[in-house]
DNA sequence: TTAGGGTTAG
């Protein structure tokens, strides 16, 4: 439209436009802009250069987004992190860690966004000594007591590597943990098997100014089988919110009814759904098993 | 006016 109405695109229009592609995944329309830029050369800065490289690397085109960066005279703290969270993105981990100690030794400074990321691939890895060599630098460079994402990304990556005790050190000495915090140590708790300590946060987080979200539910959920009639109203709660028109919510409902033994209507439930993937059909098969109804589930996995 | 990082179910 821009265009068609006479106006050159420059240096802030690429990057609006690019963000979006980014989001939506546009792979065509990010990749013909990239080609427009080469046409109009002064609109390309290193704003520009490093939306190019977040696009091509969140939309798995990490060769593409590799020669963009190669092709960078100067990267710049924000071109490193965003080819780093790239490969990350695109599970190539080590490819990520390799990169990220070439900006360590090109001078770069550990900021909160290299934090992030590599506490994400660490938690992904679950590798527990490259997380806590992060966390002391963190602890030194008081990172974590600003930062939202270095203290959830802390609780997560303790959480993941199995130690609830440090992830709920973590969320205790933030200042004032956000929402985000609170979804990953309940998630935590439940994963890890302290489904009374789960429904504790919960309750406090209820009290709360925060208000939890479709994750925060999907997270819980599974603590209350062994409350099924608390579970029960934590349902009506979802309905209430319009939360149950996630699909991720409705396996996570599933999911619950199966364990609190009461497979009918964890049945009714997925006769309701308006659409099933393969978690929600895994749920349904699982739960069957577990209730001794193993007709059905033959019966399920021959439909 | 412009770029990068975290939480979700089997």
């Amino acid at each position: 439209m821009i265009l068609e109405d006479g106006f050159a695109p420059n240096g802030y229009t690429y990057v609006a436009a690019l963000s979006g592609c980014t989001n939506l995944r546009a792979e065509r329309i990010g990749k013909e802009l990239h080609g427009r830029m080469y046409r109009t050369e002064e609109s390309i800065n290193s704003f520009v250069t490093n939306c190019l490289v977040n696009f091509y690397g969140k939309c798995g085109l990490l060769k593409s987004a590799r020669l963009v960066f190669d092709g960078t005279l100067e990267p710049n703290s924000v071109t490193w992190a965003s080819l780093i969270s790239c490969y990350f993105h695109c599970g190539e981990y080590q490819e990520g860690l390799t990169m990220f100690v070439s900006a360590l030794r090109r001078g770069m400074i550990v900021n909160e966004f290299f934090v992030g990321s590599v506490l994400g691939a660490s938690a992904a890895t679950k590798s527990l000594k490259l997380g806590m060599q992060i966390h002391s630098l963190v602890v030194k460079s008081s990172l974590g007591r600003m930062d939202q994402f270095v203290v959830t990304g802390l609780i997560n990556f303790y959480a993941k590597c199995g130690r609830l005790d440090l992830a709920r050190r973590s969320f205790d000495e933030a200042e004032a943990p956000e929402l985000h915090a609170w979804t990953a140590l309940i998630g935590g708790c439940v994963q890890l098997g302290s489904g009374r300590e789960a429904i504790d946060l919960f309750c406090k987080l209820l009290s709360s100014d925060l208000k939890p979200s479709e994750r925060t539910y999907s997270s819980v959920l599974g603590a209350f089988a062994d409350v099924k009639e608390v579970g029960k109203q934590i349902h009506c709660r979802i309905v209430k919110l319009g939360f149950d028109s996630f699909s991720f919510i409705s396996n996570a409902l599933l999911d619950f009814y199966s364990k609190s033994d009461l497979f009918e209507e964890s049945l009714n439930l997925f006769r309701e759904m308006k659409e099933h993937d393969v978690v929600s059909w895994n749920t349904l098969i699982a739960g069957c098993v577990s209730s001794g109804w193993y007709e059905e589930a033959m019966r399920f996995l021959t439909l």
